[in-house]
RNA sequence: AGGGCAAUAGCUCAAUUGGCAGAGCAUCGGUCUCCAAAACCGAAGGUUGGGGGUUCAAGUCCCUCUUGCCCUG
């Protein structure tokens, strides 16, 4: 009986693209460089865990380090059983930045996150401290460590843009594209009308082209180490899993129940959470309170899909094994202020295919 | 035991009077410069439960077997 997911090629590198991989400094980082440490990886893997390890591993180096979130969902109050977020006593513990500094009926922005994580990143060096960044949403965390510049948004024109596509159609929004910007509506599909929409906004707030093409992969920070955490298909499926059930057992239902009436709906982003979102239509009695449960894991299992399709083409990452036992002491190596390198590191990702 | 209904992709179901077996979800892959836990695109997947028959042609009609559900005893 075949298994659904042998998968044997999904782990391997297509590295063929030129990246720029800041040396790490042989020399003690204290006093010397800033160093921003980058953990990546699939939700459920357990990011956050190793972030908190590292974080007690350098103080007991007596180096200071602190959490920079890099997660859309953790910026938001109340949002806490469904995200994951790290608990009370684990932020007593250690320092987060960008955790719960916005209310449920907000939107957020890449931009803006972007912004708060940069100033938390040169807060921390300010301080001599190390920012551990966390972070599960690639385009979050090459907007911090690389050189994302957005063209900014006007509300104005994005509302009317948006009227004109209920109104005109997407046909119609696609061919003003096509005559405004012919390079970005080739790089950008018809049917999309969120980016086609965006493209629009900036062409005419900017009066200039629209790039639709994501800037190369190079550090604009200094000596960023990007850390990945590698798990299999199978193993993070189940964890998922589980994790779901674990947020059920902790009141996920109530707390979206909370959250709505607290204006969860108004808020574009928010609302669209994993797991909010499904819990928000099982309440507006659309779908059964199993069938939300159900869709969640399903939803949460294709996001990781996609984190995955980003993450595997960063050259720049070095992979561990999420389950090694010296886990800890292989992202220290990486890492930390000895640059002695892992021991255990991947030379690819394809070797979790033992 | 007799009668009725059903069986189609991993799952839930479509398929005019017999005329090239489809969809949603799941799976796999891809795109991505201010909603990104978002939005979008593509691919693969079937001996239509088994066997026989009628027909130029059967998922569809006939016979039979298997399995499941319902009704009657």
């Amino acid at each position: 009986m075949p298994t659904t997911h042998s998968a044997p090629e999904f782990f391997v590198l297509q590295a063929e693209e030129k990246v720029d991989h800041a040396p790490i400094a042989a020399a003690p980082l204290r006093h010397t460089v800033h160093v921003t440490v980058v953990l990546v990886g699939p939700t459920a893997v357990g990011k956050s865990s190793l972030a908190a390890a590292l974080g007690r591993r350098y103080a007991a180096d007596g180096q200071p380090a602190e959490i920079v979130n890099a997660d859309s969902m953790l910026v938001y109050r109340g949002m806490d059983i469904g995200t994951a977020k790290p608990s009370d006593v684990e932020r007593a513990a250690i320092r987060h930045h960008v955790i719960d500094v916005l209310e449920v009926n907000e939107a957020t922005t890449v931009a803006e996150f972007q912004q708060l994580a940069r100033a938390a990143i040169a807060d921390c060096e300010a301080r001599s401290v190390i920012p551990i960044v966390v972070g599960g949403s690639a385009l979050y965390v090459r907007a911090i460590v690389d050189d994302f510049r957005f063209p900014g948004t006007d509300p104005a024109i994005r509302a009317r843009l948006e009227s004109e596509l209920s109104s005109e159609g997407a046909a119609r929004l696609y061919q003003r594209l096509m005559v405004a910007d012919p390079m970005a509506a080739r790089r950008i599909l018809p049917g999309n009308t969120r980016r086609v929409v965006r493209a629009l906004e900036v062409i005419e707030l900017t009066g200039g082209p629209f790039s639709a093409v994501l800037p190369a992969r190079r550090y604009l920070l200094q000596h960023v180490v990007q850390i990945g955490l590698a798990i299999d298909r199978a193993a993070l499926d189940a964890r998922i899993a589980a994790r779901v059930d674990a947020m059920w057992a902790a009141g996920f239902v109530a707390e979206v129940r909370q959250l709505a009436a607290a204006g969860l709906r108004e808020s574009l982003t928010a609302s669209r959470a994993l797991g909010y979102r499904q819990v928000l239509r099982f309440l507006d009695g659309e779908i059964s309170e199993a069938e939300a449960r159900e869709l969640t894991v399903a939803a949460t299992r294709k996001f990781a899909r996609r984190q995955d399709s980003w993450f595997r083409k960063d050259t720049r990452i070095s992979w561990l094994p999420y389950d090694h036992p010296e886990l800890v002491s292989d992202a220290y190596a990486l890492a930390g202020p000895t640059g002695t390198g892992p021991m255990h590191a991947l030379e690819s990702r394809s070797e979790l295919e033992d």
